[in-house]
DNA sequence: TGAATTCATGAATATGGCTCACGCACACCC
DNA sequence: GGGTGTGCGTGAGCCATATTCATGAATTCA
């Protein structure tokens, strides 16, 4: 006989977050004592305590953390699935969540947004950029519904498509030295500052696949969270980034910038698409993946 | 307010196993009545048929078999935590749930199981061989606790560790040619026996990395399930094996066999742990992953 | 066609969740 | 130090609702 309910989940929960049982109430719509009732009930029937009663506070215990913890990873997946079939009543198709892990994967995502949206219009997009345990996590989690990352997994239970293939570029304002050179040997950079996206460097290919490599570091290294900003300090001539070509050539037309291949043979990168292989016949995101491949051969 | 509660879940799982409502009344102890209400209720609150109802058989609809998955996928989670919990209040330290994704690596873990077992007289050790979405899957669904797979994946959210080295070996019986050889070629084998455990060949390292690369195939290809019964098929000069060196060696005081390099420079392979890094302060976890580093210490 | 099985339904029931009212403990503050 | 405010615990009682009971309708099978 099962005595986990949701409502203890949610209580939990709440009161995490809240801190008090008094506030915890509030937002469930109920008393003080109804949550006192239930979970006193609850640590009598598992003869454990999940709270330290401390004069007028709670805090958890071992297993009130333990609960927490499981509280915190269904009950968003309850929400979800509740919020799944009421869409599906109203005729809606239902949400296709994605999950970023890089930068380029989100300005390649912009692209395909309005054709997708157009052609399903009964589908919410939603797209989300931080998880706790990695994109991948996120997928088995059922946090998200599919994940674009440079970086795919081939294992069961997932599938990946290669979707998008770019070569990554250094961008360099219009008095640069660099500009029209054939391409850069990492030397070349131990004397600019170099602006990137907030990430680990060894996440930023310009690292991982030029610099590291042969064991050079730029001058200055600035972090930048918008491509709009990052691109205007190039073209002021503050210093230099790493983006896809496509990318600057793009933007290109507004601010004067120029793309340089970084060494002789390029960084070249695929961005990929996976999804839950138990998710492979849903139709609507079937078609994403789709139309990602057509607008992929479209370029070739 | 939230209205998918558990008891829908547990319903609409026992209703898909048992086929009718009344079979599942039965496992639930309740009555017929009572499903038929709750289902009923639910379908009202949603606005969507949870099932099809044709003449007096109940078949999932499509929101159905959707629910039936997320049934599938949290009720076990709920019964965990609830074990989890009481075994906390018995004072015990919880359950230990092992993933293995390969025969030497079950090998390997038995080895393991009695010094760990009996430093850890309350943890419950349990392992688990199939997983639907693989291994990875399976850790991140929260279905196993740890990992053991030749196979590792260094990403954010598990983490991996390498626990033991050993080398692939074909194994002889005491006529065969080979015997004593330094090593053996793949041609050599294009005439044998070859005798594996019932898994795809291209998770068979002696095929991914012996044979395949060469384009050769054995004459003939046996499954076995057991170690024990594949050796004395061996011994009696049935075919050849490819098994780790260190479990040919132990079997090599009972049964008349002999391991043979494969290939000039081997095959060298490792197993690794993995376990979660929300999981990485838990005592009993960590200790596991300890004892075996330890061990592999202690053979080097 | 009748017997057996299965689900649905409405009314009755009872289990258990919730509120109310109160007491207690602690913190804060004049 | 004694108010005063705030938060939790507890018991009683109410009431919602989950469950059962009794029954009917539909289907399957002999």
């Amino acid at each position: 006989m099962p005595l986990l309910e949701r409502n203890h989940l949610a209580i939990v929960r709440a009161v995490a977050e809240h801190g008090s049982l008094t506030a915890a109430a509030e937002q469930l719509h109920l008393t003080q004592s109804a949550l006192s009732h239930t979970m006193r009930k609850l640590e009598d029937q598992l003869g454990i305590a999940i709270w330290h009663r401390e004069g007028r506070s709670l805090r958890p215990t071992q297993a009130g953390e333990y609960l927490l913890a499981v509280a915190n990873r269904l009950i968003p997946q309850l929400d979800h699935a509740e919020e799944r079939l009421r869409q599906f009543a109203r005729g809606e198709r239902g949400a296709l969540r994605i999950g970023m892990e890089c930068h380029p994967c989100y300005q390649w995502l912009l692209k395909l947004a309005s054709p997708y949206l157009a052609a399903w219009p009964a589908v919410d997009v939603d797209v989300k950029q931080k998880f706790q345990f990695g994109g991948i996590g996120a997928l088995f989690g059922y946090e998200i519904d599919m994940l674009v990352t440079p970086d795919p997994l081939f294992k069961p239970g997932l599938h990946f498509e290669p979707v998008f293939d770019y070569e990554q570029v250094l961008v360099v304002g219009p008095q640069h030295a660099l500009r029209g050179a054939d391409y850069v040997r990492p030397e070349q950079l131990s004397d600019e500052t170099l602006i990137t996206y907030p990430v680990d460097t060894d996440r930023l290919d310009i690292y991982a696949q030029f610099l590291t490599p042969a064991g050079i570091a730029p001058r200055r290294h600035k972090p930048i969270e918008t491509t709009d900003i990052m691109l205007q300090m190039v073209a002021s001539g503050r210093g230099v980034a790493a983006l896809p070509r496509w990318l600057v050539e793009e933007y290109a037309t507004r601010l004067d910038i120029a793309p340089v291949r970084l060494g002789k043979n390029g960084i070249a990168k695929q961005i990929f698409l996976g999804i839950r292989e138990a998710d492979a016949d849903i139709d609507y995101l079937r078609a994403f993946v789709e139309l990602a491949r057509t607008s992929r051969e479209a370029e070739a």
